[in-house]
DNA sequence: GATTCATATTGACACTTATCGAAGTGTGTG
DNA sequence: CACACACTTCGATAAGTGTCAATATGAATC
């Protein structure tokens, strides 16, 4: 089970009976983020001024260990919540918009 | 941790960096809501007619058991996404919206 | 190439959770 | 009161998850 970005994703939550299969993608973007480190990870970065943060400077402020901060930022790319960038040694993450506007629109009472 | 349906909820993920505490305030609204079973629960009772389900018709579309089906109920009550209400032996659902909308509040990008 | 540094992966552990069958609770009906 | 029915709670189990220390990988530098 990988979610890419361009996947197609969260089907509306509100408006018709879900069937299993649209109700297990929606609920593994929510999985993603429904962690107290992970939702840091997130606010940090989309909060950050450049709009995207080293991963040297995350651990410190989570209070977490840097293998588990890595951990938990693979899972934010894997869902398609973050974007990873390589530059030399360093990796930065930048928050990507567009999953979580699809999450938002999933959960709207009415169409759009 | 108990949050009750009145509880503020939902502090803004993408403005400024959350603390420990807030994070785990939105984490477990969504952890709640981060399953495929509440997620067909949940969708399965907003998008009803009169706006209510009774217990009794949920077990079988969700293909789980009845014990586990009353164990989700439980949870998306007790995260304040549903209401239940007793009528005689039966246990009636309804979706309680304001839950949700704080939800995707949070999930905007700038502030209201 | 050896070293150093940033990050990822592995392995282990404690803890949580989704699920079911069985038993318990409580409400209406004969 | 006894029974049936709707639902909840309990006990057990298998699977998943957050965490860290240790190790591996991979890139820049000497």
């Amino acid at each position: 089970m990988n979610l890419m970005v361009t996947d197609p994703c969260c089907p509306p939550l509100l408006r018709a009976p879900l069937d299993e299969e649209q109700a297990v993608e929606l609920a593994a973007v929510l999985k993603a983020l429904a962690d107290p480190a992970r939702l840091r990870l997130v606010s940090i970065i989309a909060a950050a001024p450049d709009g995207e943060v080293c991963a040297c400077d995350l651990a410190a402020p989570l209070g977490r260990s840097q293998p588990t901060v890595s951990h938990h930022l693979s899972q934010l790319v894997r869902a398609g919540i973050l974007r990873r960038e390589q530059r030399g040694k360093w990796a930065w993450f930048s928050f990507a918009p567009e999953r979580m506007s699809a999450l938002r629109d999933a959960l709207n009472p009415v169409a759009l």
